[in-house]
DNA sequence: TGAAAACACGAGTCATTACTCGTATTATAA
DNA sequence: TTATAATACGAGTAATGACTCGTGTTTTCA
């Protein structure tokens, strides 16, 4: 007769402890990359034996999901509200604002979001924590590119939207490793390629109908 | 007394195998990408001991600045050939084909170079190869853009050069993944993201002078 | 209050991988 | 032809790093 022993959940300390081996694993990640990042290292600076760090997450890439997933929610939030009103008839300036300045700003507060999501590697095989940010950045802009330009095929649509998110990435560590007027200079660039880049695709928002 | 025994160079059969250890480790690092190929499978697959293999390089890094190396000269000489011509009258449409049309087919034909340039790997810790590759690069975007734009500033147009760059970087990948028609697409792409920033930088050429 | 779950530890295991070393063979040139 | 450089081998070494496991402590709750 087996006793079916019912678990119990987690701890207050347990908790604790998992949001102390995130933020360890942020400033870990941040320092050395995703990739190089190794587990002990950041169970050192969580200040947390090797084997308590694996009571919590079966390996390295729970830890980079987890954290992602942290991150997720707060990006997509600050992504978001910056876009609530109606595009459509805005200036293609203030969509180009609206669209790169929270982003780059959450970027800049949370160094580990970009290891976690640049975090290239081996070709075309994403870990699953990037893929889950880099579609979540793709859809916002598939969004706005249906607002502003609808009149685009849903392909191209799509396309565009690769294509903007992978000029964003890629223009992000400029703007990371850069500081002060260079910086902004480099924020400057990157809304320069996407408001143009935009208005090329036929996005024309602002224009009075014809 | 120690006679000073003078060294012979080496022997055609050596020549030989460093060229097979190098095609070996570009077919590997196309498919594992440069950062998780290990030298034992290069050395396999060229059909030679890991003994030998570091009899002609000292370690994995080396083995990575030759392929470069090999490479770079051949890509240079591709990307050049086709910017010889005076780029200050032309059609913006024409200069972004000679600029794109050639380095495209070249990544595409050589999928280990895009291995060796893309590693981006630790923020800001590029390989001694990749950053040779990516400083090639740099150098003949910043010579067009000179040609092109000469209005601009200087220190503008090194940064508009490193975001060109970043961009090819960027979009390449999405251009190796695809085939076919979508291939087209995302090359088309590519195209029209450099066509509108360069045009947007204030560089027209094409236009009578005022 | 006491049994079981949750937490905690850290030395140790195991796999991986860059690189070495002792030895043997082949080419070169005096 | 013969000493020596160049080539060749592959088992072995050493370092790394993800993950385990035996053991002990703390918390929960019936």
């Amino acid at each position: 007769m087996s006793k079916a022993q019912r678990p119990r959940g987690r701890q207050k300390r347990g908790l604790q402890r998992i949001e102390a081996i995130l933020d360890a694993a942020a400033s870990v990640f941040a320092e050395r990359g995703v990739q190089a990042a190794t587990t002990n290292a950041i169970a050192d600076r969580a200040g947390v034996s090797p084997g308590s760090l694996y009571q919590f997450f079966g390996n390295k890439e729970e830890i980079a999901d987890a954290l992602a997933a942290r991150y997720l929610e707060e990006f997509q939030a600050t992504f978001d509200a910056a876009l609530r009103d109606d595009l459509a008839g805005m200036p293609m300036e203030n969509i180009i604002d609206r669209m790169i300045d929270p982003p780059v700003a959450f970027m800049l507060q949370h160094p580990a979001f970009e290891a976690l999501f640049i975090d290239l590697e081996t070709p075309s095989e994403r870990t699953e924590s990037a893929a889950r940010v880099h579609q979540s950045i793709l859809d916002r802009i598939a969004a706005i590119l249906r607002e502003i330009a609808p009149e685009m095929t849903a392909s191209q649509q799509q396309l565009s939207a690769e294509v903007s998110v992978q000029i964003f990435k890629a223009i992000m560590p400029l703007i990371v490793e850069r500081s002060g007027a260079e910086r902004d200079s480099a924020i400057v660039e990157l809304k320069r390629v996407l408001k143009s880049y935009f208005t090329s695709l036929g996005a024309f928002p602002g224009l009075p109908p014809s």
